[in-house]
Formats: structure tokens, C-alpha cells, sequence
DNA sequence: CAGATCACG
DNA sequence: ACGTACGTGATCTGA
């Protein structure tokens, strides 16, 4: 057998990458489909073929092409796009780190270099792959050399085979004779212009028979058809110098070092180096190529663990005076089952429940003593030599390891994410126990989620390689699939290392973030608003809120018997019986067996969302039931089914607030998410009922009046809508007035609504097309009201204006209080990308703002309630409104408390006005 | 596991 | 000409 190799034609198959998949940025803003692409298309072909050498060819630079001394640069391919220019040099960069030989020089082309040393290595008996997306190196085929064809497909990436007979069978000529058909065809793409008036199927007719140009032109009478014979002749020298411009230089004067092209195996591709950048670019399908079982880390050959109680009254007795970091390794949690149905009781007297009785402690002592319960043990570091992991056993209680932590005397406590760690640290409703307290805990995760907002998670290998520059291995490079309690038991090594690199990396980390978070004008954000606001939401989590299980389950079964009902109407309406939950059979049913005018389409085939149906629904009486039936499945499932199954052994639902989750410095809410309950549709509104207070208590609602528009009014000054807000309360109302320059009493209502949407839509972004839509009016109607808009509040549109540009120059934007929000988008040469970019560019400091100033209430509304020893407390925070669970003969009190900290959160040039209201649920206090 | 849909601010 | 409002999360379908 002979060696192999392979050769890649580097632009090429970058640029079938970059076409090929769709855009991808990593948190930098660098564009990485083309690099990404490359790589998948290259390590498919190296784990297929196993060759023995491997060389990726460049164009020296873009644009060379060889027909340049003959023909000028036209238009006819267009430059190459900004967002692929720029990963060229990437692509080399990781080529080289993977120590991959490649080849450029100038005057040639890549195509040159390839069938240069394509035929001088078939000469030396190899065989030869040459990987392309450019039909042109099919003249190259031979029996040893293989042109191979990647397209990238919806189902993966194809690869199209070329040896000469493959060419031969789908082309009707040879390799050798290909380049002559293209002589006679041309190729705009390449700018080799041909014969005028042959095109594909006549040239290879007339190569077929005759072999070559030369010899066509020999026997140009006799072509047929007669055009392409007057035209031979008269362009015969069109016909040559497209010849040469075809033909690939395979005698290009070049030193290949075929030994140096030596590729021993494809794990010596996987080198520290490449593992960096991939991590860099956040390639983490490609990452799990890497072997990382050998870490360079030093850290990781200190850890230690410690089952002793004495070792472990050491470990703690050296942290005094030093800044340590650590990780509160759980288990599963308990009371987190919430699958079990137990005790219908629950639903009636809330207040004979354990830990649900008025006196608050309880419930915040039975979380704690829970947390506790499942821990498994700590880690503490105070640097590379020092890790432990301190494991809680029978001798040594998970109590006793926490209480001796919390009384450590360290400088400073750094951990990863400490919302979760609070209860067991018995941290919750306080903000010190022991030596621990607010002062001197640092939370990286929270660092790096306000350096860089943008990414959906922060693992600590991340944060390892962001702020220490150090390559450590994931917690699924070490744990695989294992669940945490089962790695402790069946993989200790891998198990030791993960819970010491959690507190490592929190300990090594923290200077570097603080740094950044200082320089970047975000530390009094971090240590103001985002550590304190830890507290407040760990307690709003470890409280819950009611649901009442029956109230639910009766709701869902309302909702089932009418369900039922439009679903046999629906199967008569269309005929058949059908899935109506999927768009795919529905959309078959309207749009081809009741031929209804179709709307939009999407990827997949008709739209059938709601505001295309709504436009047939007068028409067609099926559409009407499609609508209903969507809205209370919609309503069963996620709700009145789904909420059940969240009711914990409490009897409450104890959502999790996501700090490090939106682009903008908003909270979310997850399992389950108590952030969309329905509130604007009746019927869903009154699954609000279902949320009631305990025993005793009653619920204060209060939400900020329209705080994006307040925020937008300070932020930008503008005289015109400060004054508004002063005047009036109904700000929707004087904005029409003033924008269409009517009495204040004389606006209509339609003048009013289109105002509000005009509104809304300057703090989305406004784009005339956005708003046309929302007001199903034309685009240029639209415009108009935006242009009116505009000359009413000129500030507003300087503003705008200005964020944009400021997005631009700085690449971010920033809220009232420093948050920031990258904005790569505003570099896509795509018009799309930039316009969304400048839509961010203008929402984000507004609601990025909003969310700064209700977490500074949330705090201090939590911190107040606490202080005041109140029994009432803060559960529920959804964008611009919180719930307070409220002792009735507090009612007072807590509206009080909520007015003055919601009022006075930030100080604006309008003042913000909140609405409290109380109820025995949810629905009624809001 | 991605896409479509729809619930909220 | 491009083809959209900003920010989320849960459920269901159908490769």
C-alpha cells in the first residue's frame, strides 16, 4: 500500500464553510462559522481516509487570481464578506497550532500549489485526496488522485468523489479535457469569459468528439452547431487565452517538504495550543476531541483530600488572614421531589403545615437543616498548593465541617455561583453568620456574567481560562454523565479534582475579575446590587408561594371538557381527524385540503401562528376554533397541569430566580417559570387565583407605572416628555395630544392606542416596519407617526442616535448604573444583523436600566422587611412588579416600605410612581 | 434536539 | 434590496 495524502485548498473550503453554516460568534464578537466549518469538513475526511501526510494550501492574498494579468478585477465576484475576511487568518492560526503544514507563495494560486504537489507526490507512488469546493481541480483527477467535493446539507456534510472515471461518467470527458470544456463554456465565477455562444452542453459535445480546443479549432467547419462554429473562429483567441486561464499550474516553482507535511495520527492534532483556541472560539462540539485527562495544571497535584477532624480543624485554622475560595459540594436535593401528591391537606390550611406557620424562621430553619442534610462536604482553596476537599462522613458530620468553615477567620470568601450555598452556609434572612457575611464573599460567576452578559452559561473552566489564562479540564471532561453523588462513590479521583477545581478557580480568579469589573465602571454595580440582590432572591426562592393544588386541577379540568368540545367540532370542520398541536398536519389541513389563503411560510413549511389565523379566523369558522383551542391547551399544559407538578412537599412552589441568564441585566424564572402567568386574556388570568397567601396573610402587588418610558424621559432629557410626565397621568393620552397636536380632551381613542404602540415601540427600537405591524398600517404611515414622534421629543431621537453610535465606536452599551451590553452585531456587513444590532443598541440601556433600578427596590424592600422584623415577605418579582406575602396587620407597613423603596430606587428627572394593591390572591392584588 | 408556538414584561 | 419590533421559558412535534 502507498501513502496517502491530503491536500485541502484552505479559501475554498473556508469559504463553502462560511456559506454553509449559519453565523456564529463567540462572546468576543469574532465570527467563527467559516473556522468551524473547516474543521468539521477536515477531521471528517482525516478520520475516513487516515492519511499519512496533510497540507493546506492559501491564496497568498484575496483577491490573486491567475487570469489577473490578463483580465481585470471586475465585479463579478463580489469581495469577500468582512465576517469571513476575518477568520482567515484564524483558520491559519489554528492550522498552525495544530501543527498542520501549510503552503502559500506568492504569484500562485492555491489551486497551482495543489496540482503542483498533487502530481509530483502521485509521481513518488502516493495516493492523492485534494479536498475542494471548486469544480475546477477536476482536471486534476487521475486514478491516484481523488478530488473530493464537500457540500454542507441540512443532514450533515455529503462528500461528491471525483477519480478520472467519476469525471468521465458524470462530465463525458476527461480530466485533462475538462479544462478545454471550460475553455469554450467559461466561468463568471472565475472570470474566464469562454466562447459567446457556447455554454455547457455544446462544449462538451465538441471536446467529447474532438479532445481539445486545438483540435476543435482544426475542425471548426464541421461543428455543429453552425453558431458555435462562426464563433470559434472568430473568437479563437478568447477561446486559447481561456484555456490558459483554466488550465491549473501543476509545475509551479515551489519547495514542498513532503516530510514535513508528516501527520501522525489525528490525535496529534489535539495539542494544548489548538485546545486553546477552540476555547476560545467556543468550539465545544470539538473540545470533546481533546484528551484533557492530564492537565498541565499544577493546582490539580494538590489536591488533597481530608476525612480527619483534625486535618480539617487545620485546613480551617490556615485560612485566617488569607483570601480562600470554596465550593459547598450537595447531593441530591429533598425537597425538591416534587413528583409525590402527598396530603391533600395542604391545600386548606396552609397554616397548620410544618414550616408553613406564621413564624418565619421555621421555614428558613428546615431549608437550612435540608441543605445541610445533603451536603456532601467542601472544598476550600487558598491557592495552587493549598485545595482540600473536606468530605462529610460519619465522623466528621457535614454540620460540623460548615460551622467550623463559617467561623474560619479568612480575609476574604470566594465561591462559583453561592445562591445555592447560602441556606446550608445559614445565610438565609441574614447576611452574616459566624466570620461570613456580605462584606467578604465574592461570587465569580456573577463577575464574569456582568464582563461578559452575553453567554449562556459560566462554567469554572471558563472562568479559568478568562481571568487566569489556564487550560483545566470540564466537569464533564471528569465526570462524564455521573451525577455528583455517584462520582464520590465510584469515580473519587475525578470527583476530587472537579469539587477542587470549583473553589481553585473561585480563590485564583477573584483579583483578575475584580480588576475588570473596576476598570470596566461595574464594581459598584457588582458589590451594590448584584451580590446583595444573591441574598434577597436566594430567600424569595427558599419562600415560594402557595399554589392551591385543587384550585389548579379544577381549572384544568374546566378547561378538558371544552378542550374535547372544539376538538370534535375542529375533526368535523376539516373532515378528518388530525394532531392540532402540529403545525405540520395543520398546515396541511388549512392551506391544501381547505385551500386558505396562506400567509407566511416558514423554514419548515406554513405559518399558522396566531396572527396568521387571527386574519382568517372572521372567514372560517374552524380557524375561530383552532385559536380557542390553542389558547387552552396552552393554558392546560403549561399552566393548570403543569404547575401542579412544581408543588413542592411544602405545599408551595419554589421557583429559581437566573441571575446570569439575559443580554440585558433582567432576572428569569425557571422551573418553573412564574414570570409569563397569564395576566391578559380573563380566562388565564384567573389561574392567578390559585396563588394564595398563608394563613394570616394577604398578597401586596406593586409595579413601577410605565418604567422603560420613565427611564427613556431621564436618560434622555428631553424637556418635552419630563414636562409630559409631570403634567399628566395618563402619559399614553398627552403623547397623543402632542404628537397630533390635539386638545389633551379631544384625543380618541384609536389617536391614544396608536400613541402607546408608537411609544412601546421607541423603547424596543423603534423601525417603521415593527410598527406598522403592530398598528396593521402601512410602513410609510408608519414612518410618519415615528417622524412626528421625533420632532415632538427631539431629545429622544438624539439619544437614539446617540447609543448607536456610541454602540459603534465602543462595541457596548451601558445602563444609568454601568451594566454593560456588548453589541458585536453592529459589525455584520449583514443589513439584518446591523439592524438588529441598532435596535439592541437602543433597547438595551433602557430596559438594562429599568432592571438596575427594581433590584436596587428588591433589596432594599428585602433588607427592610428583615430590619423591621416583619413577618411579611417579599416572594415574587416579574420585571417591573414584586409580591409581597403580608401579615394583614402589617398591610401598613409593607406599603409603606414598598413606596418609599420602590419610589426612591434611583432619582430620576420623573418621578416613579408605583400601583400597590392588595388581595386574597394573586389575581385580586394584582 | 431544533423549530414553532405562545405565555409574560 | 435586505425582511424586523426588545427581553425571556415551557410545551409539543417530528426529524
Amino acid at each position: 500500500m502507498g501513502e496517502k495524502l491530503v491536500l485541502i485548498d484552505g479559501h475554498s473550503i473556508l469559504n463553502r464553510a462560511f456559506f454553509g453554516i449559519p453565523d456564529l460568534t463567540n462572546s468576543e464578537g469574532l465570527h467563527t462559522n467559516a473556522v468551524y466549518g473547516f474543521l468539521n469538513i477536515m477531521f471528517k475526511i482525516l478520520e475516513e481516509e487516515q492519511p499519512d501526510y496533510l497540507t493546506v494550501a492559501f491564496d497568498v492574498s484575496e483577491p490573486t487570481f491567475r487570469h489577473k494579468m490578463f483580465a481585470e478585477y471586475k465585479g463579478t465576484r463580489k469581495p469577500m464578506a468582512q465576517e469571513l475576511r476575518e477568520q482567515v487568518p484564524l483558520m491559519k492560526e489554528m492550522l498552525k497550532a495544530m501543527g498542520v503544514t501549510t503552503i502559500e507563495k506568492g504569484g500562485y494560486e492555491a489551486d497551482d500549489l495543489l496540482g503542483t504537489i498533487a502530481k509530483q507526490s502521485e509521481q513518488k507512488g502516493l495516493t492523492v485526496s485534494v479536498v475542494s469546493g471548486d469544480r475546477d481541480l477536476l482536471q486534476l483527477a487521475t486514478d491516484h488522485i481523488k478530488i473530493r467535493i464537500p457540500k454542507t446539507k441540512r443532514t450533515g456534510t455529503e462528500i461528491e468523489d471525483y477519480n478520472a472515471a467519476e469525471v468521465q461518467e458524470k462530465y463525458q470527458v476527461t480530466p485533462i479535457e475538462f479544462i478545454d470544456v471550460k475553455a469554450l463554456m467559461g466561468d463568471t465565477a472565475d472570470n474566464i469569459p469562454g466562447v459567446p455562444g457556447i455554454g455547457e452542453k455544446t462544449a462538451t459535445a465538441i471536446i467529447a468528439q474532438y479532445g481539445s480546443v486545438e483540435n476543435a479549432y482544426a475542425h471548426v467547419d464541421e461543428l455543429k452547431p453552425p453558431r458555435a462554429s462562426k464563433n470559434l473562429k472568430e473568437y479563437y483567441d478568447l477561446a486559447q487565452m481561456s484555456k490558459t486561464l483554466a488550465t491549473i499550474e501543476i509545475h509551479a516553482d515551489i519547495d514542498y517538504d513532503l516530510s514535513g507535511a508528516k501527520l501522525n495520527g489525528i490525535s496529534s492534532l489535539y495539542t494544548e495550543e489548538a485546545y486553546l483556541l477552540c476555547k476560545r472560539l467556543e468550539f465545544k462540539n470539538l473540545l470533546n476531541r481533546f484528551a484533557v485527562e492530564t492537565p498541565k495544571n499544577q493546582a490539580a497535584e494538590h489536591f488533597k483530600l481530608v476525612e480527619d477532624r483534625k486535618e480539617a480543624e487545620k485546613v480551617f485554622a490556615k485560612l485566617r488572614g488569607k483570601d480562600c475560595g470554596f465550593y459547598i459540594v450537595f447531593g441530591d436535593k429533598k425537597r425538591d421531589s416534587h413528583e409525590e401528591a402527598d396530603g391533600q391537606m395542604n391545600l386548606f390550611a396552609a397554616g397548620d403545615m410544618p414550616g408553613a406557620d406564621s413564624e418565619p424562621s421555621g421555614i428558613v430553619e428546615s431549608a437550612e437543616n435540608d441543605a445541610v442534610e445533603c451536603c456532601l462536604g467542601a472544598a476550600i482553596s487558598t491557592g495552587e498548593e493549598e485545595t482540600f476537599f473536606i468530605k462529610a462522613g460519619e465522623n466528621l458530620p457535614a454540620k460540623q465541617i460548615l460551622s467550623m468553615f463559617t467561623a474560619s477567620e479568612a480575609a476574604s470568601y470566594a465561591t462559583l455561583d453561592l445562591k445555592p450555598q447560602l441556606a446550608a452556609l445559614g445565610l438565609l434572612e441574614r447576611q452574616v453568620n459566624g466570620n461570613i457575611g456580605l462584606s467578604n464573599l465574592f461570587d465569580g460567576v456573577l463577575a464574569a456574567y456582568l464582563l461578559n452578559p452575553l453567554k449562556n452559561e459560566y462554567p469554572y473552566e471558563d472562568i479559568a481560562k478568562d481571568y487566569m489564562g489556564q487550560m483545566i479540564p470540564s466537569k464533564a471532561d471528569l465526570l462524564g454523565k455521573l451525577t455528583i453523588e455517584q462520582a464520590m462513590k465510584d469515580a473519587p479521583e475525578a470527583f476530587l479534582n472537579y469539587v477542587c477545581y470549583m473553589a481553585y478557580v473561585a480563590q485564583a480568579s477573584k483579583k483578575t475579575l475584580e480588576t475588570d469589573l473596576k476598570e470596566e465602571g461595574m464594581d459598584h454595580l457588582f458589590t451594590e446590587i448584584e451580590m446583595p440582590l444573591v441574598f434577597t432572591l436566594a430567600d424569595m426562592e427558599n419562600e415560594g408561594i402557595i399554589a392551591c393544588r385543587e384550585a389548579l386541577t379544577e381549572y384544568g379540568d374546566k378547561l378538558a371538557v371544552r378542550i374535547a368540545e372544539l376538538e370534535k367540532q375542529i375533526y368535523e370542520e376539516a373532515g378528518e381527524e388530525f394532531n392540532i398541536n402540529s403545525p405540520k398536519q395543520l398546515g396541511v389541513i388549512l392551506f391544501e385540503k381547505l385551500s386558505m389563503p396562506y400567509g407566511k411560510k416558514t423554514k419548515t413549511g406554513y405559518s399558522t401562528a396566531a396572527d396568521v389565523l387571527d386574519r382568517l379566523a372572521p372567514e372560517y369558522p374552524i380557524v375561530s376554533d383552532i385559536l380557542e383551542y390553542r389558547q387552552l391547551t396552552k393554558l392546560k399544559s403549561t399552566y393548570a397541569d403543569g404547575l401542579v407538578n412544581y408543588i413542592a412537599k411544602d405545599g408551595r412552589i419554589h421557583t429559581s430566580f437566573n441571575q446570569t441568564i439575559t443580554a440585558t441585566g433582567r432576572l428569569s424564572s425557571t422551573e418553573p417559570n412564574l414570570q409569563n402567568i397569564p395576566m391578559r386574556i380573563e380566562l388565564g388570568r384567573l389561574i392567578r387565583k390559585a396563588f394564595v397567601p398563608k394563613e394570616g396573610f394577604e398578597f401586596m402587588d406593586a409595579d413601577y407605572s410605565q418604567i422603560e418610558l420613565r427611564v427613556l424621559a431621564h436618560m434622555s432629557g428631553d424637556e418635552k416628555l419630563i414636562e409630559a410626565y409631570r403634567e399628566a397621568q395618563d402619559i399614553h393620552r398627552i403623547t397623543a395630544s402632542q404628537v397630533f397636536h390635539i386638545p389633551f380632551d379631544e384625543v380618541t381613542d384609536l389617536q391614544r392606542r396608536n400613541a402607546k404602540a408608537v411609544n412601546f415601540g421607541i423603547v424596543y427600537g423603534i423601525s417603521s416596519f415593527g410598527l406598522s405591524q403592530d398598528l396593521s398600517i402601512s410602513k410609510k404611515e408608519a414612518a410618519e407617526y415615528i417622524e412626528r414622534y421625533f420632532e415632538t421629543y427631539p431629545k429622544i431621537k438624539t439619544f437614539l442616535d446617540g447609543l448607536v453610535a456610541e454602540a459603534k465606536e465602543k462595541g457596548y452599551v451601558t445602563t444609568m448604573f454601568g451594566r454593560r451590553r456588548p453589541v458585536p452585531e453592529l459589525s455584520s456587513s449583514n443589513f439584518m444583523q446591523r439592524s438588529f444590532g441598532e435596535r439592541v443598541a437602543m433597547n438595551s440601556p433602557i430596559q438594562g436600566t429599568a432592571a438596575d433600578i427594581i433590584k436596587i427596590a428588591m433589596i432594599r424592600v428585602h433588607d427592610r422587611l428583615l430590619k423591621e422584623n416583619l413577618k411579611s415577605r417579599l416572594i415574587l418579582t416579574v420585571h417591573d412588579e414584586l409580591l409581597v406575602e403580608t401579615a394583614i396587620e402589617e398591610e401598613d407597613a409593607v406599603r409603606k416600605i414598598l413606596e418609599e423603596e420602590m419610589h426612591g430606587a434611583a432619582d430620576l428627572a420623573v418621578t416613579l410612581e408605583i400601583d400597590a394593591h392588595v388581595g386574597k390572591n394573586w389575581y385580586e392584588a394584582k
